[in-house]
DNA sequence: TATTGTTATACTCTATAACTATA
DNA sequence: TATAGTTATAGAGTATAACAATA
């Protein structure tokens, strides 16, 4: 997709250069935010191809890899994933053998979901994907900058 | 969806409290970025829905009324939008009165995408949605830091 | 009664491929 | 040959509703 630049604004008003927005669409932060992170989310999905898994997989085993067992219910509820897709989820990395389901014996409803050890270098390696998507879509901002924005977008978060 | 605070972070490592995110994610700013976008994306849709338009309607219908008519090409172009999806957001938009196709007589493999006089009172409105859904949600942030945030994505839009 | 997990289903958003017509 | 639009189709990601097992 070659787009070009884009005319600079010389342009008469009401009429734009081929690729600019109008000043009510560009100030909305809603409407940059989603295209932003669906590029993020394209270049993050295709670079972890190799490994045979997706961003949600990478997010679920990132929380696994730091403490595990979990209920399926738990984990959802820590990536805003909605429980029937956890069940999905789960399913997936249970194919693939990077994670195992087995019985809660204290509650006995609850899946007691943990990682596998062969997993533990599947995530290392997805972290180093995620880390190098990241430094190259990032690159337009400096370090120091890039804290700041991922700051603001933590305090937006809501549970 | 009620999920509280979470335990602030005085447990054990590797041992997290029931709502907070491994560092190795809440570092990521792919995934925050994600769910906010999703979370804003959700209420605006939410708040269109008296009006019978989503958020891509809007923004093409803001394009519009900034300036018509254009091609489908041309408004997918600057909105990220591909050619094909744009088919359908033209067809609804015809469908609700919004929006009428004529054929560009100077290349007739285009179509003249105009917006409709009722269409502008539409737009206004629904930019009053996204300014309200706006104020809401980026609530959290004072002015300069919206004006920080938004400059910041801008910057990471790729074409 | 409420919670956990499951299944089936469906919806939204988007893109791919093949086509028509125009240039 | 390339571009604009269309159509059919399919995929990803997510959610809703109804259900079983368990608390």
């Amino acid at each position: 997709m070659v787009l070009g630049k884009g005319q600079p604004n010389g342009t008469a008003q009401g009429d734009l250069g081929l690729f600019e927005l109008p000043d009510r669409l560009g100030g909305q932060i809603g409407f940059v935010l989603n295209k932003v992170a669906r590029q993020l989310h394209a270049m993050f999905t295709e670079s972890l191809e190799p490994l045979g898994i997706k961003p949600q997989h990478y997010a679920v085993l990132v929380l696994l890899d730091a403490s595990s067992p979990l209920s399926q219910q738990a984990i959802g509820q820590r990536l805003y994933i909605d429980r029937t897709t956890m069940v999905h989820i789960v399913d997936d990395l249970e194919k693939r053998g990077l994670a195992v389901r087995a019985k809660n014996t204290a509650d006995r409803r609850k899946h007691a979901v943990s990682i596998t050890e062969p997993a533990r270098k599947v995530v290392a390696e997805a972290g180093r994907m995620a880390d190098s998507v990241q430094e190259q879509y990032l690159a337009p901002l400096s370090q120091n900058e890039r804290r700041q924005l991922l700051q603001l977008l933590k305090r937006l978060l809501r549970p």
